[in-house]
DNA sequence: TGTACTTAGTCAGGATACCTGACGATCAGG
DNA sequence: CCTGATCGTCAGGTATCCTGACTAAGTACA
């Protein structure tokens, strides 16, 4: 009765399994502690990462805008994962670190995450897997390289 | 300088490739004819299709509740590209149909959609393209077959 | 040194795609 | 004929994006 997905378009294909994923670390992020935090916000709190990050270069390495990301990190930091610094050397500038509480969160998190890809790994295979998530990183650098001119 | 996706999370990369394949969609369909049809709108054109179908079916089949698949088909009979017809054996229940216009829309679309995954395929080779599609319609029916129990 | 361009970030406002909850109408099974 | 499921809708809310306009600050260069 469901028609099989290799017919559909890859881009219901992307949409269906990015909702499921989304659906289930959600679920994951409840369950271990974290429900004010959302998959967005954790994108930005692992590249802000150990090292810090600026709110523009974070904007252009998610192809968003600075609006968009603003409002991310705004969230973040009202929820206190993240703070901000000034910039020594820019004064239009703040530097976005994590917090104690970011740092543990992240962490925690980042295993959330993996028990996830554990899980879809054993559904098809962890060769099988592992070639397509290298195939579509393949394909989504080509894709930023050259947009569409 | 920007750091290769294969280290990211599995949700990061999926997410990126179907906000870039989203956004080729909207410009084919811009330059296409079709500036007022939306990807979402789209797949359910094509679940449509020549056969008609219902609303609750259709939800059930994109995994999301009535009321956002009504609006979005609300959506699409206001730009007429959908009809509604009264089902005989219910009458609770409407048959949706593609309009004469839905038809030509929805061949056409198809075709944008299909050069574009055809653009895809030639950026990391045919047999690779197809394999990855294949591993992701085979992991998003496990996923859909048992949800997380 | 001043002028012009670029860049960092914010404010305001809006579109899209979802959701929950509650509801009226209808159907289907005992 | 009652009970419970189902079809679709109304009302209202949230998350994640966007465009456009703006201030403040850096950068480059004649």
């Amino acid at each position: 009765m469901p028609i099989p997905h290799v017919a559909d378009p890859l881009g219901v294909i992307l949409l269906r399994l990015q909702r499921s994923l989304e659906r289930e670390l959600i679920q994951g992020l409840q369950a271990g502690g974290y429900p004010d935090i959302r998959m967005r916000q954790l994108s930005v709190l692992d590249a802000v990462g150990a090292d810090g990050a600026k709110a523009a270069a974070l904007a252009a390495r998610f192809d968003m805008t600075k609006q968009s990301m603003g409002e991310l990190i705004d969230d973040l930091e009202r929820s206190g994962y993240l703070g901000r610094a000034q910039d020594p050397s820019d004064r239009r500038a703040r530097i976005l670190e994590l917090t104690p509480r970011g740092k543990v969160a992240t962490e925690q998190c980042r295993q959330i995450v993996q028990a996830i890809e554990r899980r879809y790994e054993s559904l098809i295979g962890a060769s099988r897997y592992h070639e397509t998530r290298m195939s579509l990183a393949a394909l989504l650098e080509h894709l930023e390289d050259g947009p569409v001119s």
